[in-house]
This record gives structure tokens, sequence and C-alpha cells, in this order.
DNA sequence: GTCTATAAGGAGATAGAC
DNA sequence: GTCTATCTCCTTATAGAC
């Protein structure tokens, strides 16, 4: 087993304890356990506890989370701009609801890095607002349409409310709650684009017949 | 001193330590020093650490935080509902933006109690739209508006988008891009009314020409 | 490079003096 | 009731065997 290896099944370790016991409860003993390693191996691949806690951080902002929005506007090009954008953050509530403890632990995981790596915290987050931006711009193009607003700011508007949303049904467990209010946010949103042929509709099924 | 001094004093020295320098840098012995008070004292006014934890979320339920949004509107009774709004929420921009370590401490707190008191956590959330729902009614009767939505889904989403703006705020540190957040937010929700005398405006500022 | 054994210190909680 | 001293357990990190 190679270093990059060990290395890669630690962080992963370290995720799975967290999610499953808390960010207090992934001690390196418990991390090395659920590894299946030895105590001490984890010392000669981490500097420390911290170093590993760092390197959870990275991987979950890369790999984590806001990818289901990514999948979703891809399937359905030709419903409403209301429908598409509901659709993918339908697709979030559902990965939300599916793995809960794994969001928890997200958030966990930042308010650390808040406290001991502000810079990563930041990342963390500038990562996602570029993921959502990409999705907005995807979606703005797929559908002929231009947001009404630069998409840097509509992506920082989107992820908050993400991140509500998520707090939200973190502490009410409340399904419908949490599909009423994402419908008004699809509403919201779709309200702040405008189509490229028809410049005053907003409703996002564009009339498709004048000229380009 | 009282022993109900004692444990109002012990709850204040943990939330400033928590404040200060985290949850998990909350240890008993920590807090009894915050407090100037022997270590074992604390054992016989609380039966362990998680039951102060559990009391220090109730006292940030009921003092802590969305305090800040009652007492604006009551200063601008003759504003526009969108200004009103922005108002109120850029008063509590300011509260965090005053006090950024204890919002940190009031989320891990949040997160300690999603994991380890999940009703504590529901409670908490319910007093935050309560007090948001009720601060939603007061602008209503006052400007005689009426809510195209029932309050409480309206509160859910107005206590969501608040905390996705705690959490931009707290990862970005940007109070540009707040404020901007803040009144597109007001737009949005401003848009969720219309006056009781000429139910098409939405824009807040009342007529007031009309017969009741 | 890999693992075992252990060091050194801090944690929550309690027993017992006053 | 109040405080001091201490018990026991568990933590991160390391030294040294293989």
């Amino acid at each position: 087993m190679t270093f990059d290896q060990r290395r890669a099944e630690l962080i992963d370790a370290a995720i799975r304890v967290i999610a499953r016991d808390g960010l207090a409860a992934a001690t390196t003993r418990a991390i090395v356990g659920e590894a299946g390693m030895p105590q001490g191996s984890l010392f000669y691949i981490f500097s420390s506890r911290d170093a590993l806690i760092s390197a959870v951080i990275e991987e979950i902002t890369t790999t984590e989370r806001r990818g289901a929005l990514l999948s979703v506007e891809m399937s359905a090009p030709d419903r409403g701009l209301h429908e598409v954008l509901a659709a993918a953050m339908d697709a979030y509530l559902r990965l939300l609801q599916s793995n809960p403890d794994r969001e928890l632990a997200l958030l966990e995981v930042a308010a650390h890095a808040m406290r001991h790596d502000p810079p990563a915290a930041h990342r963390q987050w500038q990562t996602y607002r570029a993921t959502v931006a990409e999705a907005l711009s995807f979606i703005a193009d797929t559908m002929s349409m231009r947001w009404t607003l630069p998409v840097t700011d509509l992506a920082h508007m989107v992820t908050s409310a993400l991140d509500g949303l998520t707090l939200s049904w973190l502490t009410d467990r409340d399904g419908d709650a949490a599909r009423r209010h994402i419908d008004l946010l699809a509403g919201t949103f779709a309200a702040l684009a405008v189509s490229e042929h028809n410049p005053v509709s907003a409703t996002g099924a564009s009339p498709q017949g004048e000229t380009v």
C-alpha cells in the first residue's frame, strides 16, 4: 500500500467517523481504528491531527455536495426555468435527506475551519459558489436566457439559500416545508432571468417563434 | 452567592469561552476558570458537562440574536416595505459583524445539539421562526399590509435566508456582498405582500386614498 | 518503512476535608 | 454547602524495536 493510498484511506475514514460520531469524537485512535491501521501510522503521514482535519476540509470541498446540482439540469432542457431550478434544488434536498450526517459533518468541519483555518473555510465556500455559478451559466445558455444580475451575485444568493435550506431541514427534518421553500426559491430565482428572444418574459418558457 | 446566581454565571462563562475559543476548548476546567470558581463546583450545579452545554443552548435560544429584528421595525413606520425589511436585516448583519464569534458559537452549539439533543436544536429554530413570524405580523399590521403566504411559511423562509446570510458572511466576511444580498432578499420578501387597501400593489407605499 | 509500547498531559467526575 | 485533592480514563504524540 503506497503512501498516497494510505493518506486517502485515512481521510476517508476520518470523514466516516465524523459523519457517524461527530468531529469531537474523531480522535486519532477512532480514525485509525476505522481505517484498520495501527495508531502510530497516522503520524508519519500527517504531522498532527489538525493537519488531517485540514486535509478532510480540502477533500470535502472538492468532492462533495453541490455536484448534485450539475447532474440535474443536464437532463431537463425542455422545461421552464422554474421547473429546472426546482428540480435541481430538489435533487440537493434528496441528497441531504439520504445522508444528513454527512451534511452535518460538513457543517462541523466548516465551523472548525472558521476558527482554526479561515482561508480554508473561505476556499470551501468559494468552491461552492463557483460550482453554482457554473450551473447557473449552463442553465442560461441551454435555455437561451440571460440573468438580470451578475452571475457571481446570483451564485452567492443561491449558495446562501441552499445553506439556509440545509440548516432548516437539519433542525426540523420537515420535507414538506423544505419543498414549499424550494418552490418559492425557484420562483424567486426564475424571476431574475429574461429570455434572450423576448426580454420582457421571465417565465422561462421561451416562445421560440422569433428571429435570432 | 445563591445556587441560581452560580448557575447563571457558569452558563455565561461557558458562552464566553465557547465564543472565544470554540466548543471543543470549552472544558469544565476552562469554564470554571472563566467564572472564577473551583472546578468541583460545576458538578453540584450541573450533573455533567453535557448538562451545562444543554443549558447553554436554552439560554442562547431565549436571549440571543433575532431580537435585533424586532427593535428596528418599531422605528420606521413611515417607509416602504422594502426599506423596512432591508433595515431589519441590516440590523442583524451589523449584530453579526460586531460579534462574529458569538454567532459562530451559536452555530457550533447548534451542531452539537443536532447530534446529542435534536429536540433542543428543533426548539432553538422554532423559537427563531416564532420571533421572525411575530416581527412579520407586526410589520404587516403597522403598514396595513397582508402577506400573500402563510406567515409561518414566510418565517421559515426568512429564518433560512438569515441562516444562509450568516454562513456566507462568516466564510467570506464580505460586507458589501452581504448588503447586496440583503437588498435582493428585501425585494423578494416585499413582493410577497399586498396592501390591504390596494391589493394589486406590492410595493408597500400604500396609496391611502381609498375607503376601508 | 512499519508497527508496538509508552510517555506526558489533560479530560470528566468524585471522595472526603471543612 | 463549599472547596481541595485525587482517581481513572483517554488524548496526542513519540521513541525505539523490527
